[in-house]
DNA sequence: ACTCAGGACCAGA
DNA sequence: TCTGGTCCTGAG
C-alpha cells in the first residue's frame, strides 16, 4: 500500500543515523525484520513516486503494522513546514534542496539503538554498520534469513573477547563482541545492556523530561553527549536533540560563528536555544547538506 | 611500516 | 573545571 508522505528512502537509509544499519536492498526495496510486542514481522519499503510503498509479512494487524512504519521512518513529521522554516533563514536555506525528502531513521528496536550508538563513537561508518551487522547475525534470532537485535538478556551472555570465551567455552570460534570489530568499546556494550537488565527502564526514561533523560543515560558507560543525543533522538524521539560532535562544530562554526573555534558542548547548547524543537531535523540536514554540497571537503 | 580519524574517559593540573 | 593522552581498527 501507499502511505502519503513525502520521502527520498534512499537517502534516508544511507544517511548513517545511528539508531541502527541499513536495511536490506533487493533490487527496488528496503527489506528487514521488525517486532511488534513479540509479533516478528517482514517490512517491505520501496520508493514509489515521492511516497512509500509499504507491505509486510507477519501475524500482525495492518494498523500496528502501519503505525510502525511511519514511527519508524517519522512519516508525520511535516516536512513541508520544515522545508519554509529553513528556507526562511540565511544559514540553512540551501539545505532543502540537497536533503530533499530525507527523515529522521527512528530506531525499530530501542535496546538496538542504545547499543549501537555506543559502538558508533569514534568509529567510522563503514566499520560501525559491518559491526552492528556481524552482532545480528552470530546471537539474534533468525526468521526467513533476517535477523533481530539480540535483546538485553542474550546480549548478557555474549562473550567479551577472545580471552573470555577461551576460559568460558574452552575454544575461540570468533564468538565474542571484539570478533566483530567493536574494539574498546565492547566492556561499554556489555555493562550497557546490563543496566538495561538490572537498573534502568526505558519506558521510564520515555516519560521523562529531554534534560532528566539526558543526564540519567549519561550515566551509562559509552555514552557522552553525542552518544546521548542520539540515543534520546534516533530511540526516544526527543527532536530536541542536537547531537554534536566534530562535523557538526565544524559546520556550524562555518555556518554561525564565522569560522572560530568553539568548543563541542557549546555548539550543542547553541544548537538547542537556536533550533528548539527542529534540533535534531537540523542537525541531520546539516550533515548531509556538508557531505552533498561539497562543504565538508572545504572544511577539513 | 607509518599515521590518521573518530567520542568517551581518566588522570593530573 | 578544564586539558591532553589513550583506547581500537580500517583506510590511506
Amino acid at each position: 500500500m501507499i502511505i502519503k508522505a513525502p520521502i527520498d528512502l534512499e537517502l534516508t537509509q544511507v544517511s548513517g543515523q545511528t539508531s541502527q544499519p541499513p536495511w536490506i536492498k533487493t533490487d527496488d526495496s528496503y527489506s528487514d525484520l521488525v517486532c511488534i510486542d513479540t509479533n516478528p514481522s517482514i517490512f517491505h519499503v520501496k520508493q514509489c513516486g515521492e511516497n512509500i510503498d509499504f507491505s509486510y509479512t507477519g501475524n500482525i494487524s495492518e494498523k500496528q503494522a502501519i503505525s510502525k512504519v511511519s514511527e519508524i521512518y517519522d512519516l508525520d513529521f511535516d516536512l513541508s513546514k520544515f522545508y519554509r522554516y529553513l528556507d526562511g533563514h540565511d544559514e540553512l536555506k540551501d539545505m532543502s534542496k540537497f536533503c530533499n525528502g530525507l527523515r529522521l531513521f527512528q530506531a525499530k528496536n530501542q535496546f538496538e539503538c542504545i547499543i549501537s550508538s555506543i559502538c558508533s563513537a569514534n568509529n567510522s561508518i563503514k566499520r560501525w554498520t559491518k559491526s552492528i551487522y556481524d552482532m545480528k547475525f552470530k546471537w539474534g534470532r533468525n526468521f526467513n534469513n533476517y535477523y533481530l537485535f539480540p535483546d538485553t538478556k542474550s546480549f548478557n551472555d555474549i562473550f567479551l573477547d577472545d580471552e573470555e570465551e577461551l576460559l568460558k567455552n574452552g575454544s575461540v570460534e570468533n564468538n565474542n563482541l571484539k570478533s566483530c570489530g567493536v574494539g574498546y568499546r565492547a566492556p561499554y556494550m556489555r555493562k550497557a545492556s546490563e543496566i538495561f537488565t538490572l537498573e534502568m527502564n526505558l519506558s521510564d526514561i520515555s516519560k521523562m523530561s529531554y534534560d532528566e533523560a539526558f543526564e540519567t543515560i549519561l550515566k551509562v558507560p559509552g555514552v557522552g553527549p553525542k552518544v546521548a543525543d542520539c540515543i534520546l533522538l534516533y530511540g526516544f524521539g526527543f527532536r530536541e536533540a542536537f547531537p554534536s560532535d566534530v562535523w557538526i562544530k565544524r559546520i556550524v562554526s562555518y555556518l554561525y560563528f564565522d569560522g572560530k573555534d568553539i568548543k563541542v558542548e557549546k555548539v550543542r547548547e547553541f544548537g538547542m536555544d537556536e533550533f528548539g524543537d527542529y534540533a535534531g531535523y537540523v542537525q541531520l540536514y546539516m550533515f548531509h547538506y556538508a557531505r552533498k554540497s561539497g562543504l565538508m571537503e572545504r572544511l577539513k
